[in-house]
DNA sequence: TGTACATCAGTGAACGCGCGTTCACTGATGTAC
DNA sequence: TGTACATCAGTGAACGCGCGTTCACTGATGTAC
């Protein structure tokens, strides 16, 4: 059965979603992906045909996560109380601090003019989906992509600091400025 | 003399600046870099003690650049203005697409935590001393963290989609929505 | 049920390449007399 | 003023290393009879 198979290449996605959210893109090497996934560096393009094939797929899966995320607030409140709460989730220490199903964009948005345009592509795509959920009507989109700056510039900033007080704060000022 | 050599020196200084806004801290090699500042690599360790610490000190030149700037803002206006008026330039298609004396965070915060520590908190200190120059009373500090997130997190989104409708349109949302 | 064969997921060594760094050298400039 | 020497900024080849990718092979599993 080819199921073990497409086991196996879930197990190196997984790995290269962790990997891209910690170091983004191009930093994991094919054999650090595979180490964590059990196996050795030369069986990986059985299951993918490069390497930014596979970060590829790691960041569009990652980037459904977020979205899937997103779906599951409440919508019987308003769009500016589901932001509220998507960034309160989004912008806490325990997301900043993740190793695995958290957002990859504050660690790779600065090595996409660098990648393939696929990546551009897909970010672009997966950008008027996500706040596309996060608005009432369409004339609020641009609060949307407001508070995706917001929310994305605290983490990078937050994540770079480090767990330090000034991350911490930087977290707090963000969450609170949330439209 | 060694004005020559210290001329040299910057010269190689100003192409790292340019190499790090556009590439980030990791990217460009110091071959790259030499041969940009019109230099061969063997002579690159006369002048610095390794890759990190010239990346390291154009770092410390482009942030020291920002706030420099900054302090150019009129001071009879309000923090507040002064705030706006400062997203207004940072989140201009000029400075997205400028590849000298732009801001070095969108493509640097992402391998910061890959980095010595030096980096952290070389970009700890001047965040401290932007926000302090952004409020007019202490207890504004976090509005200004929090136009801080807001612009790095605009301007990073909108370098990684490249100069496109949606990447301008993301630079349009975050500025007015700056506190 | 048991044997022979085909399939194919995964291994591990090898490749060519660009990297950061080192170092013996070059050649222009400045100093001593 | 002219010659001999010291200095030193910059050159370019070399180093060891980790990378992405390739490929001949292994060995477990499934199928045919």
């Amino acid at each position: 059965m080819n199921d073990k198979k497409t086991r196996t290449r879930e197990r190196i996605l997984d790995a290269a979603c962790s990997a891209l959210i910690q170091q983004g893109p191009a930093d994991p090497s094919v054999g650090q992906v595979m180490a964590a996934a059990g196996l050795t560096v030369g069986g990986f393009y059985a299951h993918f045909d490069s390497k930014d094939e596979l970060m590829l797929a790691a960041f569009d899966q990652l980037l459904g996560e977020r979205r899937a995320l997103l779906s599951q607030v409440d919508p019987s409140l308003s769009g500016a109380e589901r932001r509220a709460l998507a960034a309160a989730f989004y912008l806490s220490r325990k997301h900043r601090d993740a190793h695995e199903h958290a957002c990859p964009l504050p660690n790779a948005l600065g090595e996409m003019q660098r990648l393939p345009a696929a990546f551009r592509e897909m970010l672009a795509e997966h950008l008027e989906l996500m706040t596309a959920q996060m608005v009432d009507r369409p004339e609020d989109i641009d609060k949307a992509f407001a508070d995706l700056a917001l929310m994305v510039g605290g983490l990078a900033l937050a994540r770079a600091l480090g767990a330090t007080e000034l991350s911490d704060r930087i977290l707090r000022a963000a969450k609170s400025a949330v439209i």
